[in-house]
RNA sequence: GGGAGUUUAGCUCAGCUGGUUCAGAGCAUCUGCCUUACAAGCAGAGGGUCACUGGUUCGAACCCAGUAACUCCCACCA
């Protein structure tokens, strides 16, 4: 194979996915290996790729190809989300271009037309990860509205349902009158948004010109004429209000018990200005005396908290808002507009009439709707809920008890406090892309939950004598979908079919799955439901960890997106650093649950680092060897063993710990500084020179094991490098995918010692030629007085090598007039053709002198210290005097050096 | 309003049980090199009041209290 001069990722990159692909190398069946299991976060299907996805699957792909490569069965299950809100907002978008309307089609057709739109642009995101590198078993992917996954969720929503877990329910819900749908709480964004507040004026109603005011029947406008004329003369109060617009659906003022403003006026009634209704005054602690003027209007079909002040005092409910957010007949004015517009217009409305006093900049927290950030409505409806109460504590528990961690643990608790604190889920939609509701309503208005009309039909019959002449055609299926989470929460069991036939081949194997990456802001969502499904339909955890990604930003610290404009497209980013760099570039700066502050110069270092190996690679490609030559290289091998063998036990360690940033980093050092720079340096021939067989045959087999480091982090350039014939003829299918993971032997820490010895060595001499000038094309004699047990004789030839020595000599006495360092305790002397200059020289080993005796000083000011000596380790003394030891042995050196210049 | 977290070099981060020779890395910066693997490079260097204030301790970046700034999550003040 020919081997390009230049690191070139993009010239097979795509050619080794195919090429793992064609071998099945993803491709996964049980079998009697350990299993190791991912399940993908599915992203939407109708998704693009954007930097998160890049970052969470960086991660998940290099967990499962060192996991395959550790002897694993290694499973990385793909797929999509239905997405139901977002995709069918999608799809109505795109029928409305072609002047189709939603309501013009049957559910069926709709249908139709959103699997025709998923068929052509579902998926894309998939084809994206590939690019990546994401190494998935593709033929597991799988879609949340797949038949077995839609099975499923109805068998799972029929399962809960009869254990009482599941009912039905009027509800203020959250309401997305863009998406003409409910959302969950979790699916409500809040902003802080600038508004007005409107402060409005009510007429008091005066008892001697109306009937009975107090008890608030009065709900026509029929005195308006009457209010009006009043309002010049009489009695007002004013409310703050940001809702102007829902004035009409005003059930009530009130105020709170205590406030001596408004006590002259309890048990009075006000009119609803423009519409005249009256309403009367209640008091209620609830509202607060120091906000606005301390009368609230209280609209319980619009807000929360006013629905349960309107329960609390039986106040009736004035729904005036039609589902997609306009006015109803109900509000008397302004009917058919839509609220922002109605509220733009009331207030004029209520200037003209007189009723607006005036109106406050005001900012407060709006709910936006996570899927189409249309503002939402607090709205009444008929829901379906959930239970989470007693699912929520196995749930809980799992993670409080260690059996599933969260990485990092902060979000422990995070976990604990919302699920302490679960409320029950709304688990119904007002859509049709998703899977329907299986309860069946019968024409008298009861409902029954079946898995099919026919069963639905037996049920009814079950339930009363009287529907024993029904017939499948008089039973009509609920409209909505369930929540796209209601789904997904079933995704680690139900990918391997584990509801439908729980103790299948499959699910046995796989399940628990191992790893889950994803990100924090799912947490609840989607992570503490996987939990609780889990344990509900298994019993058992649906994945040991949970690796929590952060938020990828820009460097100004500014989240990634659309709307802003500062996310890089990643192919982008593919094709001009190369997979290998992107991910490089990605996972350098991520630490777990951190958001990482992306930057485009981490792929430069990520690229970089693809062509240092690469160069690496072509130069040891280049060597002849040359069987007769003697190897002496021997302490070289022997260090880089033990250096890699240290280094792959750092790197254990940090995967252990989910530290991938640093294992990535480990790697990078061991690559670039240990082998690189000294390693090859240190055995490097001279140009064109052989090399021998032993050296040659060593440096191969470090290579290759680096190689399989390195794969997990940069998959291509390590698969382009494995297969040249420098590492010996492969049989094509011996893949580095495939590859076992080098294990790490005993480390010789005094030879690694050492060695650091006699690179400061090497470096000293460089900084002596760097500070003299000198060209490093000039070898300089060295000379070395030894006072420690290193035995130089043997680093001689490393020594000589790096630093350009000419001749290396082991010598008894100082060496006078030379430049001298030292190395540890061992002395070093470069005589050179010139005098030193003795007294900088002098002034060097002053300062040094110095040094070491404040050193000492601060060791002896321990040791003198009776609580120290009382108080301390052991060891830690032992180390203290050990520290005094070297330091004195170091100083009588000095010393001796100030000494010899008089 | 409640809760959690963060603050260490210009930037991004390590620093694991409080104790190795005045706190480490990568990037960036500066100096010198186009030295036959690599200028996407080589050799070297500089750079820190560990946010602040107190406390505990023989000893604190690390433990405690308070302060400040920032981030995230939760929450109905119209």
């Amino acid at each position: 194979m020919s081997i390009s001069k230049k690191y070139q990722p993009a010239e097979f990159e795509d050619k080794w996915y195919s090429y793992w692909l064609e071998q099945k190398f993803f491709a996964s069946v049980p079998d009697e290996r350990e299993p190791y299991t991912i399940v993908i976060p599915p992203p939407n299907v109708t998704g693009v790729l954007h930097m998160g996805h890049m970052l969470n699957n960086t991660i998940q792909d290099v967990l499962i190809r060192r996991a395959r490569m550790k002897g694993k069965n290694a499973c990385w299950v793909p797929g999509t989300d239905h997405a139901s809100i977002a995709t069918e907002a999608k799809v109505v978008a795109m029928l409305k271009e072609k002047g189709i309307s939603k309501k013009d089609l049957t559910r069926t057709e709709f249908l139709e037309h959103a699997y025709d739109w998923k068929n052509k642009y579902g998926g894309i995101i998939l084809e994206q990860l590939k690019k990546l590198g994401a190494s998935c078993d593709w033929d597991r992917t799988a879609f949340t509205m797949d038949p077995h996954m839609s099975e499923a969720v109805i068998d799972t929503f029929i399962h809960l349902y009869k254990k009482g877990w599941i009912y039905r329910g009027v509800r203020m819900v959250n309401w997305d009158p863009q998406g003409k749908t409910a959302v969950s709480d979790e699916e409500v964004i809040r902003k802080e948004v600038n508004q007005k507040l409107y402060y409005i004026k009510y007429q008091v109603v005066d008892v001697a010109e109306s009937g009975s005011p107090e008890d608030g029947k009065s709900e026509s406008g029929e005195d308006v004429d009457t209010y009006n004329s009043q309002l010049a003369t009489h009695n007002y109060l004013t409310i703050a209000t940001t809702r102007p617009e829902t004035i009409m659906a005003d059930s009530a003022i009130c105020v709170n018990p205590n406030d001596e403003r408004y006590f002259h006026l309890h048990g009075k009634s006000v009119y609803v200005p423009l519409i005249g209704r009256v309403i009367p005054l209640i008091q209620d602690e609830y509202v607060a005396m120091d906000f606005g003027t301390g009368c609230l209007k209280v609209t319980p079909a619009h807000d929360l908290n006013d629905y349960e002040l309107g329960i609390k005092h039986k106040l009736p409910v004035i729904d005036i808002l039609n589902d997609d957010g306009t006015l109803n007949e109900k509000a008397q004015i302004l009917v058919g507009e839509d609220r922002f517009i109605a509220r733009k217009k009331i207030a004029v409305l209520l200037e003209e009439a007189g009723n607006l006093e005036k109106t406050e900049d005001y900012k407060s927290q709006i709910g936006f709707s996570e899927r189409t950030d249309a503002a939402i409505e607090p709205k009444l409806s008929m829901q379906w809920f959930c239970k989470m109460e007693e699912m929520a504590k196995p749930a809980l528990d799992y993670v409080l008890n260690g059996e599933i961690k969260l990485i990092p643990e902060k979000f422990i608790n995070t976990y604990r406090h919302w699920m302490e604190n679960v409320r029950d889920w709304n688990i119904s939609r007002q859509l049709w892309w998703g899977q329907q509701i299986p309860a069946w309503y019968l024409p008298n208005g009861d409902f029954v939950v079946a898995k099919t009309v026919e069963e639905a039909l037996e049920e009814a019959k079950k339930l009363s004598a009287d529907n024993a002449q029904l017939t499948a055609a008089d039973l009509t299926q609920e409209e909505d979908v369930v929540d796209t989470w209601f789904s997904s929460w079933l995704w680690p069991i139900s990918v391997f079919n584990g509801i439908a036939e729980p103790d299948n081949a499959e699910i046995n194997y796989y399940y628990p799955t191992n790893d889950l990456v994803t990100a924090p802001e799912i947490l609840f969502f989607w992570v503490a439901r996987m939990i609780m499904a889990g344990h509900e339909w298994r019993g058992e955890v649906p994945f040991k960890n949970v690796y929590l990604t952060g938020i990828v930003r820009d460097k100004l610290g500014r989240k990634m997106s659309k709307s802003l404009g500062n996310s890089p497209d990643p192919l982008d980013l593919i094709t001009k650093y190369g997979a290998d760099g992107v991910r490089v570039g990605m996972l350098l700066s991520s630490p777990a649950g951190n958001d990482i502050m992306f930057d485009e110069k981490d792929c430069v270092q990520g690229s970089s680092f693809g062509n240092k190996i690469w160069n690496a690679f072509l130069l040891v490609k280049g060597w002849e060897v040359d069987d007769s030559l003697e190897g002496k290289n021997k302490i070289a091998i022997t260090w880089f063993e033990n250096r890699f063998n240290q280094a792959l036990a750092e790197i254990e360690d940090d995967f252990a710990q989910y530290r991938l940033s640093e294992a990535l980093m480990a790697t990078y050092k061991l690559v670039w500084d240990d082998f690189c720079a000294w390693y090859l340096e240190m055995i490097k021939p001279v140009y064109q020179q052989p090399i021998d067989r032993e050296t040659y045959t060593h440096t191969i087999r470090f290579f290759e094991n680096l190689l399989k480091v390195l794969h997990p982090f940069t998959p291509f350039i390590t698969e382009e490098l494995w297969h040249d014939e420098l590492f010996g003829t492969r049989d094509s299918k011996d893949c580095i995918i495939v590859a076992q993971m080098p294990t790490f032997g005993q480390i010789n820490t005094q030879l690694l010692a050492d060695v650091e010895t006699v690179k400061l060595v090497v470096t000293q001499i460089r900084n002596i030629r760097n500070n003299k000038q000198l060209s490093p094309k000039e070898a300089l004699p060295l000379s070395v007085k030894i006072n420690s047990a290193i035995d130089y004789n043997a680093y001689a030839g490393i020594i000589t090598k790096l630093g350009n020595i000419s001749e290396f000599t082991i010598i008894d006495e100082k060496l006078e007039g030379a430049n001298a360092f030292l190395a540890q305790t061992d002395e070093f002397f470069i005589p050179l053709n010139e005098t030193v200059d003795v007294a900088a020289e002098k002034e060097r080993l002053e300062k040094e002198k110095e040094y070491l005796l404040g050193f000492l000083k601060s060791v002896d000011a321990k040791l003198n210290n009776e609580r120290f000596v009382q108080n301390a380790k052991p060891e830690i003394i032992e180390n203290e005097r050990k520290k005094k030891a070297d330091a004195e042995a170091k100083l009588a050196i000095i010393v001796a050096g100030l000494v010899s210049f008089g």
